[in-house]
DNA sequence: CATAGTATAATTGTATACAATAATACAAAG
DNA sequence: CTTTGTATTATTGTATACAATTATACTATG
């Protein structure tokens, strides 16, 4: 892999995020910007950015006490899928539209890998393919706003799909419908990738929100 | 109107957000830090919070030679009036469950202060009583998620609503299909409220995008 | 004991100084 | 004339110093 030149804020900013999306820091707590600099070794100047732009995400929100965490609540996240469901759908469809040869294959590779990793029952990989797969559609979809518009939303909802991966039947049904979105891709039938994108995501929200 | 107690940063976003869509700043263009403080009359940080902040939006790209302008093309203005064809149908219907008789009656009020604006020819206020509306039912849907996701990109169609609002049938037209809107959320009508709405959208998309 | 007032401390907002990197101009060599 | 190497400059990234605001603890007073 190449290692891009991150700059510490963008460091900062991904650990904090992460940490606020896996549930290290809970709803309410409020972390202090020196105390972050002594755990992660930087000035204030990354940790203020990183913290704004978070906070800008509503993830965490900016008071005279310090930064409060937010994280993503069970209302938020029945709300991402709701529109997913329908953005995901608009984005299929574009990339039915859109898609090359090339990038068809890529994610056709993406699918396969995924496969692999639930033989070999990997939940770590499974999600990260998983993720790739959401991620190479968006870019075959060829729209910026709907790109940023989705990554946010997908990423939010990172540490609710974990029970999901680990879960075998959700797991083979979930490479399923993936298959059935790029068959329609493939086919550049744009009707047939929305529907079935939609269902997907549908079928998503189902198990993730069962019970809650 | 109460002064609220807001940042040095929080102003020049504002402002360098509302240069970059008004179109004083074209796309390509590149922006320094410290021009912009001179202009300013500020500091490199709440310039460099503001920046990265726009840089997060999409508005402007950070490069070492400085901030590059990009702005909302063509193609953006029709990509985020497809996302807002679906995301306002849906907060919409959202706003027909949830919206409140309060909140009912002053999007009510909002909307005889457009047809009031409408009939002095005030382009300046038809188009911030129109803004005020789609805000309004946005609080009324009741998710900050699809509150997050609907207003910036609210926001940067901005500066392309100028010619509608400035056209008399156009305008008088999206003061009934306001009007349809908010009879369904008043009505608690689901269905109709996205419908509505979602004609509304797609017939601002149509008038906005003519001849492009 | 409750409450108001005041001094202190904690925290963020802002400005500036310094470091690292990348762009540019220019000169020298082929 | 082109190209390559180098010195200089311009620009952002980062750290730190300072200001302003807000929270907190404590004391005096009723």
């Amino acid at each position: 892999m190449e290692h891009k030149n991150i700059s510490l804020a963008d460091q900062v900013f991904e650990r904090l995020e992460a940490d606020v999306l896996s549930g290290k820091y809970e709803r309410g707590q409020v972390l202090i910007e020196m105390a972050l600099c002594a755990d992660m070794g930087v000035s204030r100047t990354p940790i203020r950015e990183a913290a704004h732009r978070l906070a800008q995400e509503h993830l965490v929100e900016l008071t005279s006490k310090g930064i409060t965490v937010l994280g993503v609540t069970d209302k938020d996240l029945s709300d991402i899928y709701d529109i997913r469901m329908r953005l995901e759908g608009m984005a299929a469809a574009f990339a039915a539209k859109n898609a090359s040869d090339e990038q068809i294959n890529e994610m056709k590779e993406a699918l396969d890998l995924q496969e692999f990793y639930e033989g070999k029952k990997d939940p770590e990989h499974i999600r990260y393919m998983d993720s790739r797969f959401h991620d190479m559609l968006y870019a075959a979809a060829d729209s910026i706003v709907l790109y940023d518009t989705l990554v946010p939303l997908h990423r939010k909802t990172q540490k609710f799909r974990k029970a999901s991966v680990e879960n075998k039947s959700r797991a083979e049904a979930s490479l399923a419908e993936h298959r059935a979105i790029l068959d329609a891709i493939a086919a550049h039938d744009e009707d047939a990738a929305e529907k079935a994108m939609k269902q997907h995501v549908t079928n998503a929200k189902n198990h993730i929100t069962k019970g809650k």
